[in-house]
DNA sequence: TTCCCGTGCG
DNA sequence: CGCACCGGAA
Protein backbone atom coordinates (compact mmCIF):
# COMPACT_ATOMS: atom_id res chain seq x y z
CA UNK A 1 0.00 0.00 0.00
CA UNK A 2 1.18 3.34 -0.54
CA UNK A 3 2.12 5.19 2.70
CA UNK A 4 4.96 2.41 3.91
CA UNK A 5 8.10 3.89 3.56
CA UNK A 6 11.02 1.45 5.16
CA UNK A 7 11.77 -2.04 4.37
CA UNK A 8 8.51 -3.17 4.57
CA UNK A 9 7.31 -1.36 1.35
CA UNK A 10 10.61 -2.19 -0.52
CA UNK A 11 9.14 -6.12 0.73
CA UNK A 12 5.75 -5.24 -0.45
CA UNK A 13 7.24 -3.99 -4.37
CA UNK A 14 9.45 -6.49 -4.29
CA UNK A 15 7.05 -9.55 -3.76
CA UNK A 16 4.63 -7.66 -6.45
CA UNK A 17 7.44 -7.83 -8.68
CA UNK A 18 9.25 -11.35 -8.30
CA UNK A 19 5.85 -13.13 -6.31
CA UNK A 20 6.00 -14.88 -2.93
CA UNK A 21 9.47 -16.13 -2.37
CA UNK A 22 10.30 -19.42 -0.04
CA UNK A 23 13.54 -20.18 -0.24
CA UNK A 24 16.82 -21.27 0.54
CA UNK A 25 17.42 -24.10 -2.30
CA UNK A 26 18.27 -26.98 -0.72
CA UNK A 27 16.95 -30.56 -0.03
CA UNK A 28 17.54 -30.73 3.93
CA UNK A 29 18.98 -28.22 6.49
CA UNK A 30 22.22 -30.03 6.31
CA UNK A 31 22.10 -28.98 2.59
CA UNK A 32 21.26 -25.44 3.36
CA UNK A 33 24.37 -25.04 6.39
CA UNK A 34 26.49 -26.54 3.52
CA UNK A 35 25.40 -24.14 1.11
CA UNK A 36 25.86 -21.29 3.86
CA UNK A 37 29.83 -22.24 4.16
CA UNK A 38 30.40 -22.52 0.12
CA UNK A 39 28.44 -19.43 -0.45
CA UNK A 40 30.83 -17.08 1.27
CA UNK A 41 31.48 -14.32 -1.22
CA UNK A 42 31.32 -16.74 -3.86
CA UNK A 43 28.45 -16.98 -6.78
CA UNK A 44 25.32 -19.20 -5.86
CA UNK A 45 25.64 -21.16 -9.62
CA UNK A 46 29.30 -22.49 -8.64
CA UNK A 47 27.84 -23.74 -4.86
CA UNK A 48 25.74 -25.55 -7.06
CA UNK A 49 28.50 -27.73 -8.78
CA UNK A 50 30.19 -28.25 -5.35
CA UNK A 51 27.19 -29.48 -3.91
CA UNK A 52 26.38 -31.41 -6.93
CA UNK A 53 30.04 -32.99 -6.60
CA UNK A 54 28.59 -33.71 -3.00
CA UNK A 55 25.44 -35.47 -3.83
CA UNK A 56 27.14 -37.47 -6.56
CA UNK A 57 29.35 -39.24 -3.99
CA UNK A 58 26.74 -39.55 -1.94
CA UNK A 59 28.33 -36.67 0.49
CA UNK A 60 25.55 -34.68 1.78
CA UNK A 61 25.42 -35.96 5.34
CA UNK A 62 28.07 -35.30 8.39
CA UNK A 63 29.18 -38.60 8.81
CA UNK A 64 30.36 -39.28 4.91
CA UNK A 65 32.18 -36.11 5.25
CA UNK A 66 33.86 -36.36 8.19
CA UNK A 67 35.13 -40.28 6.74
CA UNK A 68 36.25 -38.37 3.56
CA UNK A 69 40.03 -38.04 2.98
CA UNK A 70 40.27 -34.03 3.02
CA UNK A 71 41.99 -34.05 -0.21
CA UNK A 72 38.82 -35.98 -1.40
CA UNK A 73 36.58 -33.21 -0.13
CA UNK A 74 38.59 -31.01 -1.35
CA UNK A 75 38.13 -32.32 -4.85
CA UNK A 76 34.58 -32.08 -4.60
CA UNK A 77 34.35 -28.46 -3.33
CA UNK A 78 36.52 -27.31 -5.58
CA UNK A 79 33.79 -25.75 -8.49
CA UNK A 80 33.36 -23.63 -5.68
CA UNK A 81 36.35 -21.30 -5.42
CA UNK A 82 38.56 -21.33 -2.46
CA UNK A 83 37.97 -24.55 -1.96
CA UNK A 84 40.83 -25.27 0.66
CA UNK A 85 39.84 -23.06 3.21
CA UNK A 86 36.20 -24.39 2.54
CA UNK A 87 37.27 -27.87 3.28
CA UNK A 88 38.46 -27.03 6.34
CA UNK A 89 35.34 -24.70 7.12
CA UNK A 90 33.05 -27.50 6.43
CA UNK A 91 34.70 -30.33 8.22
CA UNK A 92 34.90 -27.82 11.26
CA UNK A 93 30.99 -27.49 10.93
CA UNK A 94 30.70 -31.24 10.84
CA UNK A 95 32.52 -31.46 13.72
CA UNK A 96 30.77 -29.29 15.71
CA UNK A 97 27.35 -31.11 14.39
CA UNK A 98 28.45 -34.23 15.26
CA UNK A 99 29.46 -33.25 18.89
CA UNK A 100 25.69 -32.01 19.03
CA UNK A 101 24.83 -35.04 18.16
CA UNK A 102 22.45 -32.99 15.55
CA UNK A 103 23.77 -34.24 12.56
CA UNK A 104 20.51 -36.33 11.50
CA UNK A 105 18.08 -33.90 12.30
CA UNK A 106 19.71 -30.18 13.24
CA UNK A 107 16.13 -28.40 13.12
CA UNK A 108 15.13 -30.43 16.24
CA UNK A 109 17.32 -28.73 18.72
CA UNK A 110 16.05 -25.17 17.87
CA UNK A 111 13.49 -23.34 19.56
CA UNK A 112 13.06 -19.67 19.91
CA UNK A 113 14.62 -19.47 23.07
CA UNK A 114 17.82 -20.53 22.64
CA UNK A 115 18.92 -18.49 19.88
CA UNK A 116 21.19 -16.27 21.41
CA UNK A 117 23.42 -19.23 22.80
CA UNK A 118 22.96 -21.65 19.39
CA UNK A 119 23.99 -18.09 17.50
CA UNK A 120 27.02 -18.16 19.74
CA UNK A 121 27.88 -22.01 19.16
CA UNK A 122 27.69 -21.51 15.44
CA UNK A 123 30.34 -18.33 15.63
CA UNK A 124 32.71 -20.06 17.55
CA UNK A 125 32.85 -22.67 14.90
CA UNK A 126 35.59 -21.74 12.45
CA UNK A 127 34.61 -20.44 9.26
CA UNK A 128 30.82 -19.22 10.09
CA UNK A 129 30.79 -15.82 10.40
CA UNK A 130 27.39 -13.36 11.36
CA UNK A 131 25.98 -13.94 8.07
CA UNK A 132 26.53 -17.61 7.31
CA UNK A 133 25.50 -18.38 11.80
CA UNK A 134 22.20 -16.53 10.20
CA UNK A 135 21.73 -18.05 7.18
CA UNK A 136 21.66 -21.46 9.49
CA UNK A 137 19.57 -20.29 11.46
CA UNK A 138 17.19 -18.61 9.42
CA UNK A 139 17.14 -20.97 6.44
CA UNK A 140 18.56 -24.59 8.35
CA UNK A 141 16.24 -24.36 11.17
CA UNK A 142 13.52 -22.03 10.48
CA UNK A 143 14.56 -19.62 13.22
CA UNK A 144 13.18 -15.78 12.96
CA UNK A 145 16.50 -14.36 11.99
CA UNK A 146 17.40 -11.24 9.87
CA UNK A 147 19.93 -12.32 7.52
CA UNK A 148 22.14 -8.99 6.20
CA UNK A 149 24.40 -9.82 3.19
CA UNK A 150 26.26 -7.73 0.77
CA UNK A 151 23.33 -7.06 -1.20
CA UNK A 152 21.36 -5.94 1.76
CA UNK A 153 23.64 -3.52 2.34
CA UNK A 154 23.96 -2.39 -1.29
CA UNK A 155 20.10 -1.98 -1.63
CA UNK A 156 19.36 -0.46 1.64
CA UNK A 157 21.94 1.94 0.89
CA UNK A 158 21.04 3.14 -2.39
CA UNK A 159 17.52 3.20 -1.73
CA UNK A 160 18.27 5.56 1.13
CA UNK A 161 17.84 3.08 4.26
CA UNK A 162 21.22 2.60 5.30
CA UNK A 163 23.94 4.92 5.84
CA UNK A 164 27.47 3.81 5.13
CA UNK A 165 30.20 1.94 7.98
CA UNK A 166 27.36 -0.14 10.20
CA UNK A 167 28.05 -3.13 11.16
CA UNK A 168 26.51 -6.23 11.01
CA UNK A 169 24.43 -6.31 13.66
CA UNK A 170 23.57 -2.29 13.52
CA UNK A 171 22.03 -2.62 10.05
CA UNK A 172 20.29 -6.22 11.34
CA UNK A 173 18.56 -4.01 14.08
CA UNK A 174 17.39 -1.48 11.72
CA UNK A 175 15.69 -4.37 9.82
CA UNK A 176 14.73 -5.99 12.76
CA UNK A 177 13.06 -3.19 13.96
CA UNK A 178 10.21 -3.12 11.14
CA UNK A 179 9.50 -6.66 11.17
CA UNK A 180 7.04 -8.37 12.97
CA UNK A 181 8.93 -10.37 16.41
CA UNK A 182 8.93 -13.74 16.09
CA UNK A 183 8.16 -14.26 11.78
CA UNK A 184 10.62 -16.10 10.33
CA UNK A 185 8.53 -16.56 6.90
CA UNK A 186 8.63 -12.54 6.19
CA UNK A 187 12.62 -13.03 7.26
CA UNK A 188 13.35 -15.62 5.02
CA UNK A 189 10.57 -13.93 2.18
CA UNK A 190 12.61 -10.61 2.69
CA UNK A 191 16.32 -11.60 2.19
CA UNK A 192 15.24 -13.94 -0.44
CA UNK A 193 14.13 -11.14 -2.46
CA UNK A 194 16.95 -8.68 -1.34
CA UNK A 195 18.93 -11.58 -3.57
CA UNK A 196 16.78 -11.64 -5.98
CA UNK A 197 16.86 -8.19 -6.46
CA UNK A 198 20.74 -8.09 -6.00
CA UNK A 199 21.70 -10.56 -8.38
CA UNK A 200 19.07 -9.28 -11.56
CA UNK A 201 18.92 -5.21 -11.13
CA UNK A 202 20.88 -3.58 -7.97
CA UNK A 203 24.25 -4.88 -9.37
CA UNK A 204 27.83 -3.28 -8.70
CA UNK A 205 26.32 -1.88 -12.12
CA UNK A 206 23.11 -1.17 -11.79
CA UNK A 207 20.25 -1.69 -14.03
CA UNK A 208 17.39 1.20 -12.42
CA UNK A 209 16.08 1.40 -15.80
CA UNK A 210 14.02 -2.13 -15.52
CA UNK A 211 14.64 -2.25 -11.25
CA UNK A 212 10.82 -2.52 -9.60
CA UNK A 213 12.12 0.04 -7.29
CA UNK A 214 13.29 2.53 -9.42
CA UNK A 215 10.53 4.82 -8.06
CA UNK A 216 11.06 4.99 -4.76
CA UNK A 217 14.91 4.70 -4.94
CA UNK A 218 17.17 7.64 -4.17
CA UNK A 219 20.11 6.10 -6.26
CA UNK A 220 18.14 5.45 -9.42
CA UNK A 221 16.17 9.20 -8.96
CA UNK A 222 19.42 10.82 -8.77
CA UNK A 223 23.28 9.25 -10.20
CA UNK A 224 21.95 6.24 -11.82
CA UNK A 225 22.24 7.31 -15.24
CA UNK A 226 21.08 4.22 -17.89
CA UNK A 227 24.49 4.60 -19.98
CA UNK A 228 27.98 6.39 -19.42
CA UNK A 229 28.10 9.84 -20.85
CA UNK A 230 29.38 9.86 -24.31
CA UNK A 231 33.05 9.81 -24.90
CA UNK A 232 34.37 14.24 -24.87
C1' DT B 1 44.00 -4.79 4.84
C1' DT B 2 44.99 -8.73 2.38
C1' DC B 3 44.34 -13.25 1.11
C1' DC B 4 41.59 -17.15 -0.35
C1' DC B 5 40.12 -19.22 -5.89
C1' DG B 6 37.11 -21.20 -9.64
C1' DT B 7 33.63 -19.63 -12.82
C1' DG B 8 30.73 -17.19 -16.11
C1' DC B 9 29.51 -13.23 -17.68
C1' DG B 10 30.15 -8.31 -20.15
C1' DC C 1 40.39 -10.34 -21.23
C1' DG C 2 38.52 -8.06 -16.34
C1' DC C 3 35.28 -8.16 -12.92
C1' DA C 4 32.14 -9.78 -9.31
C1' DC C 5 30.48 -13.41 -6.73
C1' DC C 6 24.28 -14.60 -0.89
C1' DG C 7 32.37 -13.71 3.73
C1' DG C 8 35.64 -14.88 7.02
C1' DA C 9 40.16 -15.38 8.99
C1' DA C 10 44.90 -14.16 9.30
Amino acid sequence: MRGENGWLAVFRTLQEAFGPQEWWPAQSPFEVMVGAILTQNTAWRNVEKAIANLRAADALSVAVILALPESDLAELLRPSGFYRIKTKRLLALCQFLEAQGVGAVPEQIARQAAVPALRRDLLAVHGVGEETADSILLYALGLPVMVVDTYTRRIGGRVGLLGDHLSYTEVQAAIEAELVPGDAAVRNALHALLVSLGKDYCRPRPRCDTCPLNTRCAYAAGRCRPRQPEQP
